[in-house]
Order: C-alpha cells, then structure tokens, then sequence
DNA sequence: TGTATATGTAATCGTTCGCTTACTTTTTTG
DNA sequence: CAAAAAAGTAAGCGAACGATTACATATACA
C-alpha cells in the first residue's frame, strides 16, 4: 500500500495490530514506547518520531519500500518570491 | 529498496536530492525545513518527524510502499519480564 | 587561483514530544 | 449482567526537536 501521510500510516499500523491480535499495551512493550504513544500514532500523529515509527513496523512484521515515485515530482508550486531569491538575477525565467 | 531504519531513509534521501541536482536549500525551502533539517535527516537522524520525512520524500519524487514482509515478524525477543507481567499465571510456556 | 556556492557544525531558544499517572468509556468474556 | 480487559482522554514535566544565526570547510567554476 502506498503510504502519503501520516494517517495512513497510523491505519495500516493499526490493522496489522488486531490481525495480529495484539493490544495496544503489548505492541507498546514490544516497541519500547508509551501505551499513548501508541494511541497517538494510530490516530496519525505527524510528529511521532522516526526511529520510533519504524521500530514499531518492524515489530509487526511491516516492511517499507522506498523509490522513486514515476511521473513528475510533485509539481512543486511555483514560488515567485523563492525562483527571484535563488540567484539574483541569473536569468531565470 | 527496503527501508530498516534512519539512516537508509537518510543515504536514499542524498542521492536523490543529488540526482535532481537540488542544493540541500533550495530542497528544504520546498519542504519548508531548514536546511540544518535537511542535513541531520540525511544523516539518519532517528528523531525527525514522521510528517516532515513523508513531505520530504513527495518533494523528491520518492513513494513509500508498506506491506506485511513475509516470513516471522521480528521474533521479539523473549522478555520473561513482560512473560510475566502479562497475565499473571495463565500457564504461559 | 580566488571567489561564489554548497555543505558541515555549533550554540541558543521557544515549542512540543513522549512519559507517567489517573480517570473515563468502550469492548470482551465468563 | 457483572467484571475485566482494552482503549480513549487529560494534565504535568523533563527532554529534545526544529528554527535561527553565525562561522568553518569543501566544492565548483570563471
């Protein structure tokens, strides 16, 4: 599944959980972090750590894949203020 | 490639900045880091924010996929602790 | 070669993480 | 239904994040 943010994340923790019948206390000390922690990411705190986050997916038998997404990057917002920041002047545009 | 931890997010990170030939500024003005941000993640920085990384990689290009990896979840390490601290006595092992 | 440009490091600072504890609400199960 | 277990929520606190600023080192390139 592809994974765009933070709640999804959370989702997919949180399926793997009960499929695996575990509670959130157990994933918790398997994990190494707070009972809340946990509550937290599964409702798909953007802030959550890392480390932490990938911890926890290993814990449940997750794995992540990472590459390079085809098509085009995200089309990037032009940002008028940024490209006359850039390098003054060099003719861009 | 398969992601197991901070610092494979971070090298995976580099080379694609690099591939784009993106200067690690113009790269964290597109997330919206600082660019002291940038450098720490493609350290390995194990303490960023699951939010900040997953913006990260949609600037880049980069898709993240999870799935459940086949084989044993990680075998989870025997605490006898928490074997006990489970449920008291309900004959585990 | 020297000079911009990119990258690495350090220190300070306000904000927020994640932990603990305690309590409530929901779900399970005997 | 009653009791236990699981899950949600809140408050307080120390620790660490990420931003900013400043300077040092590397790399590019004219």
């Amino acid at each position: 599944m592809l994974i765009r943010n933070a709640k999804e994340i959370g989702v997919f923790v949180r399926e793997r959980r009960l499929k695996l019948k575990l509670s959130q206390a157990e994933l918790s000390q398997r994990v190494g972090v707070s009972r809340l922690w946990i509550v937290l990411l599964e409702k798909g705190k953007p802030t959550a750590q890392l480390g932490l986050v990938l911890r926890t997916l290993n814990a449940l038998g997750l794995s992540l894949k990472i590459s390079e997404s085809t098509g085009s990057l995200q089309p990037g917002k032009i940002d008028l203020d940024k490209l006359l920041r850039q390098r003054t002047g060099k003719g861009v545009l």
